[in-house]
DNA sequence: ATCGGTACCTGCACGC
DNA sequence: TGCGTGCAGGTACCGA
């Protein structure tokens, strides 16, 4: 579900949870938990102080006072909630000193993991795209032989872009999901740059998209939707010249474009 | 070393 | 009302 500016406004959103301590924490889905044990993890957990919360493209690591960290990604469908009440889906229940926080994603594609050390997942992890330099992004480009749409969708290249605003960003510069990389340069690397940061910095303004269901930590829902120009719009006239916008399959993810003006 | 395809899960909208 | 199908913001892993 959630890209980078989703990710970025539950991690704003859970900024209280900065300077409370776990008491305990209730692990009930060991497939979330990818592979650790769920006792030795919450023996990892019981009485440590959360000392920062940051964002790494799609994943949210938190900081633990002494060393060690809680690494969480949502998926597609996971939430991080403070307060309410456990789910059907709710699979980790951490007790603070001060509230609770709540995991739950009913796909299970996200994790929630304790890792002693930065955790490798994401010192893998491209380069922030609000952050790379127009000179690396052009570099980066030149030196790739797929397609854009699967280019921007990995996250080695880039950390944190997802299908909606590759599909987004790609429309504003007028390119064509299946262009290849190596081919994009000068002006249009330049404007493809300056699209992705202009499309990720509008949606995390916005607070996040809304399809189906995304909410930040108290349960609110974003408005970006409202917003986007191809994204889950077939058939829909093209915001700039009317033609129907077409969706087609590119890395097995469903890509929406306008055929007239994003020409291969 | 890089790729494209497949698998992993549940829920929802749709047509019959 | 119910059933089958296709689709959904994600990444990991496989073989080529």
């Amino acid at each position: 579900m959630p890209e980078l500016p989703e990710v970025e406004t539950v991690v704003r959103s859970i900024a209280p949870l900065i300077g409370r301590r776990i008491i305990t924490a209730e692990l009930r889905c060991p497939r979330v938990l990818r592979g650790s044990d769920p006792d030795e993890m919450a023996a990892s957990l019981a009485g440590r102080k959360i000392a920062a919360v940051k964002r790494y493209g799609k994943f949210i690591l938190m900081s633990l006072e002494g060393g060690g960290y809680l690494m969480v990604h949502l998926g597609m469908t996971g939430r991080l909630l403070l307060g309410g009440a456990p789910g059907k889906h709710t699979h980790a229940i951490l007790t603070l000193d001060r509230g609770t926080l709540f995991y739950d994603d009913s796909r299970q594609f996200g994790c929630f993991q304790y890792s002693a050390v930065f955790p490798k997942r994401v010192a893998r992890l491209g380069p922030e795209p609000l952050e790379i330099s127009f000179d690396d992004f052009a570099a980066g480009l030149r030196r790739r032989k797929t397609r854009m749409k699967a280019l921007l969708l990995n996250q080695s290249f880039l950390r944190g872009m997802g299908n909606i605003y590759v599909d987004e960003a790609l429309f504003r510069s007028r390119i064509h999901p299946l262009a290849l990389a190596a081919r994009i340069r000068g002006d249009r690397a330049r404007c493809l740059y300056e699209a992705i940061g202009a499309v990720l910095r509008e949606a995390i303004a916005a607070g996040g998209s809304s399809i189906s269901d995304y909410v930040d930590a108290e349960g609110r829902k974003g408005f970006f939707q409202i917003s986007h120009r191809v994204y889950q719009r077939t058939g829909e006239p093209c915001v700039d010249c009317g033609t129907p916008i077409r969706r087609l399959l590119v890395a097995q993810r469903s890509s929406h474009f306008c055929p007239k003006c994003q020409k291969r």
